[in-house]
DNA sequence: AGGAAGTGCGACAGCCGTGTATCACTTAAT
DNA sequence: ATTAAGTGATACACGGCTGTCGCACTTCCT
């Protein structure tokens, strides 16, 4: 996947990143919305639209690529000044939150696994987060997939909480998330 | 949505059923499958599926009707005999899993809200055992919606689970849901 | 300024799913 | 056994999305 195709002119490319950012709104809020509402999103013809991907398939793929860039951005940012384990999936949640609110749609196309199009370096870089915890005491549970698992799908569930839900009064989206992960994996949440 | 339409005749009433069990075999493998093919699993015509069912939309209606029923039949036979809270939970765990098997469609469908097809009363069930939890001191957290979301999410997740997992090997899945639950929510997940 | 790259517009063909209708035939009900 | 109900088969109209043209026009690049 390098750069093999030459070079686009400059307007075009920013015009893909129109599309994929259009797409990434659009199917969010319909899943199955036409290559014709995206593009207009973008302020685009259906047309350029299939200009930039060839099919449907396609424009979905390179959204999940952008994604898994995206997540794997998120781990890295994470992890500067090695801080804690705890603290590393503190600020990986709140990385993932943020992909959340401009990439819901992909993340539920590439769901949380390997087989279902999430990259294997994406899920290494959680389970090595989890990996930690567990030599630090933190969690008791073994199973890697399972913790990451739990992990994206409280992820997930505290993303869907109302704003101003009760659990929220006194800590954070990303504290709730990882207290109740932590909790759920066999470790003492309610230490900070 | 009483028996205000006079009755059907004994085998058509009986295709019924096998269409609404055909669509919810084939539509958990592809959720957009066509009525055409959910009527071959059933071994009917199409335009029997339409004789049945106005529209598509009301034979996803059916079915989450029928999938609502099934619920509130797993949380009466959870009850049965008084048996503690933690008891209930995990016998319901169970009854859902039976669920995930042949409704796993409808499951997504109606999702684990009232506002995307859930029944109220079901809502209200689920969200009764986990004031019995927290009133014998399983759990602290005090959010009824939220401890349902986390209860739902992390059911799904072992569901999806492969049977050879890890986790598996000293508990069954009911177990490891509650376990996980009652962790994630604030209480000893250890005990028994 | 000149040429190339990119876009908008419109049109077309193809496909698939939905919903409706008709008619001959088979089946359950009493 | 007779009657009404239900089904299969087939055809049709309708609409939507996809993918691909061609052509005139605009924009970037150098």
């Amino acid at each position: 996947m390098g750069t093999g195709t030459r070079r686009l002119r400059a307007d075009a490319e920013q015009n893909t990143a129109r599309i994929l950012e259009a797409a990434a709104k659009v199917l969010a809020a319909d899943p199955s919305a036409s290559l014709e509402r995206i593009g207009e999103a973008a302020g685009l013809t259906r047309a350029t639209v299939h200009r930039r991907f060839a099919s449907r398939q396609a424009l979905l793929e390179a959204l999940a690529a952008q994604l898994n860039q995206r997540y794997v951005d998120g781990l890295e940012r994470s992890c500067v000044d090695n801080p804690s384990p705890r603290e590393v999936l503190l600020r990986f949640t709140e990385a993932v939150f943020e992909l959340k609110t401009t990439h819901l749609f992909a993340m539920e196309l590439v769901g949380t696994d390997c087989a279902t199009g999430l990259s294997p370096e994406v899920v290494a870089g959680i389970e090595r987060i989890f990996a930690r915890l567990r030599a630090a005491g933190e969690i008791t549970e073994t199973g890697d997939r399972w913790c990451r698992r739990v992990y994206l799908a409280l992820l997930h569930e505290v993303h869907l909480l109302p704003g101003d839900a009760a659990e929220l009064r006194k800590r954070s989206r990303a504290e709730l998330v990882v207290g109740s992960v932590l909790g759920a994996l066999g470790g003492m949440p309610g230490q900070g």
